[in-house]
DNA sequence: CCAAAAGTGTTGCATTTACACCCATGA
DNA sequence: TCATGGGTGTAAATGCAACACTTTTGG
């Protein structure tokens, strides 16, 4: 056999959008990039895949350099493949985006990266094309978010009905009522109501609720409808 | 500035499902490889991204190398970078799938690489993780076509109602009611009843639809509800 | 004239929305 | 005691699914 003597070989990276919910906004993690070019600028973390992994494989590391975290919900979102994307080399990029909870997030370990959380609505230039990354991002979270009880994946382990709430508001931007808001959520069986309160933010407290994950396995391609007049969504 | 001298290059190419429907059932455009590994093989379309192009040009070139079409729906599906996908060299893919209108497909044109329509429910084995990139297209399209009206793209400029019926049926491998069928499809404003009845295939002759186009482009992102039971889609 | 496919309406049920008041408690 | 946010129920409208008969015409 010969190999593909006369084909191009390109440089090879994984991009990874991560976002972050601190109970009120929704937030991406950004650095300042560590090298030429661009350097200093703010940037997605990002990493050359290695002879040695696989594109999933390459954005679990470059997560992990990051975050310090593993089992962390990463999806691949595009891949990048315009020519001069990186000014130094053709570089194609698989961009991924990450659903963390941001209170698991230890900011030591990204110190190194200079890592910030930023809102999502007042994200900085950025190098390259990951303005676009970043928006290509936002719109599938909205439109999975929309089918699919994704957004669980940003809370903690037990959280409240507005927590929960004020994080649906955030991605769509909107309001919600919350009296069809608690009814069609408690309505998917995806809950299990504990009986501690969270009584930091209110006097009556409001009670903490589990994920049911057996339930969240199961029906997690199943489409939901939690949010109004989804299907008039652009 | 340095170049990333350390880093890996990659053989990238881009691989093309390409969907069609004859009226009765949904197919796929298979090739036999051409070359080796895996030379006289059963594979999809594929090709290397050349040093001058990006993926989306190189999907339209590998397409109409095939096909002899241009303008065709085309969107990128998946990136797969496994390493051992090409056992001769580490080959990363650019998944895309296509889908044509089966009837504007001249044979002549890829007679070289003997391709052949086949079923989408009888595939032959086929190369490499080709099979899996069919079972992603194949489920995506079923995503995507209960919510947006892409399946349009699979039809001559001229169809009826009951083809169009038979294509949804065709893809989600079940049957519909004709009556609620045709309300919903013409409740969305699409189609345009045309003046001429199609009379080869019933006696009474069933009236043509045109797709309005403006329509179609402005309404492409908005949800639309044609599945029953959409919601318990699996 | 009859077989075969096209075309069309209604009703009941389920879902969704809109909307307002009471509850618990810390300060 | 009162201000703040949490929690709950109902009624009206809308959307959806189920269902059967008439029309056309080629053979």
């Amino acid at each position: 056999m010969n190999k593909y003597t006369k084909q191009t070989r390109i440089l090879t990276a994984v991009d990874c959008i991560i976002f972050g919910f601190d109970g009120t906004e929704l937030k991406l993690l950004l650095i300042k990039r560590a090298f030429e070019p661009q350097k200093g600028n703010w940037s997605l973390m990002g990493g050359f895949v290695q002879a040695t992994e696989n594109f999933d494989e390459a954005a679990k590391r470059v997560l992990k350099q990051l975050t310090g975290l593993d089992g962390v919900y990463l999806e691949q979102l595009y891949a990048f493949g315009a020519i001069d994307r990186d000014p130094l080399e053709r570089t194609i990029s698989i961009a991924y985006f990450a659903l963390i909870d941001i209170h698991k997030y230890q900011t030591q370990i990204s110190e190194e990266y200079h890592a910030e959380w930023m809102p999502v609505k007042q994200v900085p230039a950025l190098i390259f094309d990951h303005p676009q990354m970043i928006k290509m991002a936002k719109a599938k979270l909205q439109y999975k978010a929309a089918l699919h009880p994704i957004l669980f994946e940003l809370l903690p382990d037990k959280f409240t009905l507005p927590q929960l709430q004020s994080l649906y508001e955030g991605v769509y931007d909107t309001e919600f009522d919350k009296r069809n808001f608690s009814r069609k959520v408690l309505s998917t069986g995806l809950l299990i109501k504990q009986k501690e309160k969270e009584k930091a933010s209110s006097k009556k407290g409001a009670f903490f609720y589990k994920l049911n994950k057996r339930s969240y396995k199961a029906n997690f391609q199943a489409f939901l409808n939690i949010i109004p007049n989804a299907h008039k969504l652009k």
